[in-house]
RNA sequence: GGGGUUGUAGCUCAGUUGGUUAGAGUGCCUCGUUGACAUCGAGGAGGUCACAGAUUCGAGUUCUGUCAGCCCCA
């Protein structure tokens, strides 16, 4: 018997635990093994990042399921991987070449290149070492990189097919660039954040006569560039005017006046100035109206060449010396504040600029349609379900995706230019020839591809596709995707679109949201207010089994979650009250015959019910994980060992434990040995550090407990939880009548019962010893008179007293009495009008009927030995 | 503007298909040192479930509207 700590130090045994499951192999499956298949991929986390709490909970989560059906028996597998993360992992670089006084042009390309696989080489396992002290039961030896050989393949074959579909294209398209980052980027890497600005109101006059048409603008310097004026084609004001030519100001450039159907007669003036290259609407007005596009902004942010004085300007600064010209020559009529939604990069917070730049996209429309229908249909399915509604609009309104970056850290495009002919070669190998004219002059195109675009492929790129490997026949589909709302868009439409269009499957048959992690004030943590709080310090102070059991308790499926402190120290209790448990246990188990084993009729009460507990439990728990509600199994794992075993069966196995008959201290062991193992294993996947530690201590526990075979609930025994029922009402009584009058808990007093039922009065004196034991009564007696100065209390079918004599306060107890009968008399008013509603009667389920008369009969009783203990104390 | 979501004890949150007198953690108050645990035990106070309607025998739970907060999209 080995001895065990007084207190839980988790630091103590969390990480050669771990190391000797990797050791073990634990963690790794075989496509040929047996069992159901269940296979989560992990959210690849960006290669030079560090564990944040949101990795920390959506880790936590994927655990839980993965242990879970490991311990079910399912050929589990859990595929692990980090992404490039392209924007990101170059802006760090990057970073760190301005500190050496360099940049990337001056390295060069290849150079620069190597810099960053230098990186990656230094601080690429850095998260996955992370993921590991969280306990992540990954399978480490198939773990991935969106850039290794297998996906990048992967996502050449990708392109070169959607290429050669006509899916992927190259256009001159107005995209959304950011000045900072030097890139295009996606519609949906843009954050609209609400800004104050104003509204300026410009003349443009006519041609022809001396009228004008006001237009209002929140981006004057953009006027430089503009091609057209619009109005609404129904606004009266505008009628007689559309076909007309105006004079754009400073530039002195005529433009039409047209009508279009997208121009809003309510706001500003009802017609608006329209810059086809520097704004998506316009770029769309332009199209339809073939106005020329006038791009009068850089891509570096500054104002182009020719326009004069303005010329090499910034876009902001142009911006006010325009408006003061416009406003001296006569232009500017108004200004007036006004509130609009600016585009900023989601990477670096700068403003992006609209503008129109050759660029490669994905055609979404064909790829989307089935993406929508596999969502409606429920082959894919997503938990909680109100996401499908957010992830079905968006999708039907999804524009073509821009997939080009003008960034070096990434997959290369693989489209090659020819300088002869023009022409585009494209190809899943590299080629030195242009495959229309045979020339060698030819160039790769120097962009790559979003990092979304590999993380696409992620379910399938990861399992050896294109190749048609026993994983993927096994595990594609996955089971179940676990990740957050916020990448919803990102990643987990263009997977599902992806997986249908090469696999011809949805990629997995689950999608789990979670929702983010937030501080204890309820702010999003980020880098910008420091507030974030780093999870491996979290694990070394409290241990991975503390941080993991907060994560998932009071967290519902897509909702947001508090960290706090506070809870993991909550946590962090239930595990030192789960290890003093089994400390308890362990320091009894000295002579215990680990080959005995129980009859039927050695079970006590106590036995029978703690037995039938932890199967309703086991039971509750099973359906809880099978619903994905993670956190609701939990915290039936939690109040069943706290509250039931701990407080209530331990304490009533004390007795058999310290007392002379070796068969009852052998049979409450058993009980003890056999409640506590299986609730390690139902708890293991939330707590696996600990359940593993604990369990390999116990008796004819052999193996690791992460392959132990999952709990399968037995049955419940009503008639033992009803009658303990009885029993743990009566202490729960007599413990409040002694504090009530400020006796010690543990002070012995006489207790006298007075019970009418026969069958209550056996329960009752067949088990008096728990009685006596842990409400400190000494003795207990059974009488058929209430007597006299006593201290009265009630249980269903039991009337309780504890005879004081002088201690008593007569005034006091009666107003405490009186208040008891006033909570009982509420109740009982309750259940009456229930009872006296017919429709109630002939409505509702018999059972339910039945229910509120014993609730009444019950209440009833109680009321009237109340009433008639008030009296006599009156009395008196 | 469109959509979503939240509003339950001082605080943080559960409450899954409608059915005991709405729960937990934490905080607060009272009592407790005989060995599993003070990272603990016993007991207690504390809620018109945002508001107003509707459906129903019955609503924290379903529906409609209002108010307040948050998020996404445009």
């Amino acid at each position: 018997m080995e001895n065990i700590s007084k207190v839980y130090e988790p630091q103590n045994f969390e990480r050669e635990t771990y190391a000797k499951w990797e050791a073990d192999k634990n963690f790794h499956t075989e496509a040929n093994r047996p069992g159901t298949p269940y296979s989560i991929v992990i959210p690849p986390p960006n290669v030079t990042g560090q564990l944040h709490m949101g990795h920390a909970l959506d880790e936590t989560l994927q655990d839980i399921l993965i242990r879970y059906h490991r311990m079910l028996g399912d050929n589990t597998l859990w595929m692990p991987g980090t992404d490039h993360a392209g924007i990101a992992t170059q802006a760090r670089v990057e970073a760190t070449l301005r500190e050496e006084g360099t940049n990337r042009y001056e390295l060069g390309r290849e150079k620069f290149l190597e810099r960053v696989w230098q990186w990656k080489e230094k601080y690429g396992s850095r998260i996955l070492q992370q993921l590991k002290t969280l306990g992540a039961s990954c399978d480490w030896e198939r773990e991935r990189f969106t850039m290794d050989k297998g996906c990048s393949d992967a996502v050449r074959k990708v392109f070169v097919t959607l290429y050669k579909e006509g899916l992927i294209y190259r256009g001159d398209r107005i995209t959304n660039w950011c000045p900072h980052c030097n890139t295009a980027l996606s519609d949906i890497e843009v954050d609209h954040v609400t800004e104050a600005g104003h509204l300026w109101h410009l003349r443009y006059r006519f041609k022809d006569g001396d009228g004008f048409v006001e237009v209002a603008t929140t981006r004057p310097e953009t006027m430089l560039g503009d091609t057209g004026v619009a109005v609404h084609p129904d606004d009266p004001r505008y009628k007689n005017l559309v076909g007309k030519t105006l004079i754009l100001p400073i530039v002195n450039r005529e433009i039409p006046l047209f009508a279009d159907e997208y121009v809003d007669k309510e706001f500003g003036t009802g017609a608006v100035k329209v810059t086809p290259a520097h704004d998506p609407n316009d770029f769309e007005m332009g199209l339809r109206h073939n106005l020329p596009q006038v791009k009068v902004i850089n891509n570096d942010g500054t104002m182009a060449e020719g326009l004069g004085k303005y010329s090499g300007l910034d876009r902001y600064e142009c911006r006010k010396i325009i408006v003061e010209d416009l406003k001296a020559a006569g232009v500017l009529v108004s200004t007036e504040n006004h509130e609009h939604a600016v585009g900023h990069c989601s990477r670096c917070g700068t403003t992006v600029e609209p503008l129109v730049s050759r660029q490669w996209f994905v055609k979404m429309e064909t790829l989307a349609a089935p993406a929508i229908e596999a969502v409606k249909k429920g082959d894919t399915k997503f938990i909680p379900d109100r996401f499908s509604k957010i992830y079905i609009n968006w999708l039907e309104n999804i524009r073509d995706w821009c997939i080009s970056r003008q960034l070096w850290w990434g997959h290369r495009i693989p489209a090659w230019y020819c300088s002869e002919c023009g022409a585009t070669t494209v190809s899943e190998s590299d080629v030195h020839e242009c495959s229309h004219c045979h020339s060698h002059k030819i160039h790769q195109d120097e962009d790559v591809l979003d990092t979304w675009f590999s993380s696409a492929l992620w379910p399938f790129s990861t399992m050896g596709w294109p190749d048609e490997t026993p994983e993927l026949q096994k595990f594609y589909p996955t089971s179940t995707l676990v990740t957050g709302y916020d990448i919803i868009f990102f990643w987990v439409a263009r997977m599902i679109m992806m997986g249908l269009k090469f696999r011809g499957e949805v990629p997995f048959r689950n999608i789990f949201i979670h929702g983010l992690v937030r501080d204890e004030q309820g702010r999003k943590m980020s880098k910008s207010l420091g507030n974030g709080v780093d999870p491996v310090e979290v694990i070394e102070k409290y241990g991975a089994d503390s941080l993991r059991f907060m994560l998932v308790t009071g967290n519902t499926p897509g909702n947001d979650l508090r960290f706090s402190d506070k809870r993991v120290e909550a946590a962090r209790n239930f595990a030192n009250k789960i290890w003093n448990a089994s400390r308890f246990l362990l320091m009894n188990l000295e002579n215990f015959d680990a080959s005995f084993k129980p009859t039927a009729e050695d079970l006590t009460l106590a036995d029978r019910w703690i037995i039938s507990r932890l199967n309703r439990t086991a039971r509750g728990v099973t359906e809880n994980l099978d619903k994905f509600e993670l956190g609701e199994a939990a915290r039936l794992m939690y109040d069943f060992i706290w509250s039931e075993f701990c407080d209530w069966y331990i304490e009533f196995s004390k007795a058999r434990l310290y007392g002379s008959d070796a068969r009852a201290k052998n049979t409450a062991l058993y009980v003890l040995n056999d409640v506590l193992e299986k609730s390690l294993r139902l708890l293991h996947p939330f707590m696996p550090f600990l359940t593993e530690i604990i369990r390999q201590k116990l008796p004819n526990a052999k193996g690791s407990i992460m392959l132990a075979p999952w709990v399968r609930a037995g049955e419940t025994d009503e008639a033992a939880e009803s009658q303990m029922g009885v029993v743990t009402e009566i202490i729960k009584v007599i413990r409040n009548l002694k504090n009530e009058i400020g006796v010690e808990p543990r002070r012995k007093s006489e207790v006298v019962l007075k019970i009418s039922s026969a069958e209550i009065s056996a329960v009752v004196k067949s088990n008096v010893g728990y009685i006596a034991e842990l409400a400190a009564a000494e003795p207990v007696t059974f009488s058929d008179d209430k007597p006299q100065h006593a201290l009265a209390g009630v249980a269903e079918g039991v009337e309780i007293f504890l005879p004081l004599k002088d201690l008593i306060d007569t005034d006091k107890e009666i107003a405490r009495l009186t208040k008891e009968l006033d909570k009982l008399k509420k109740g009982i008013a309750m259940t009456e009008g229930k009872l006296q509603n017919e429709r109630f009667i002939s409505k509702a389920p018999t059972e339910v009927v039945q229910a509120e008369r014993e609730k009444l009969a019950v209440a009833q009783e109680k009321i009237s030995s109340v009433e008639a203990r008030i009296d006599q104390l009156r009395n008196l």
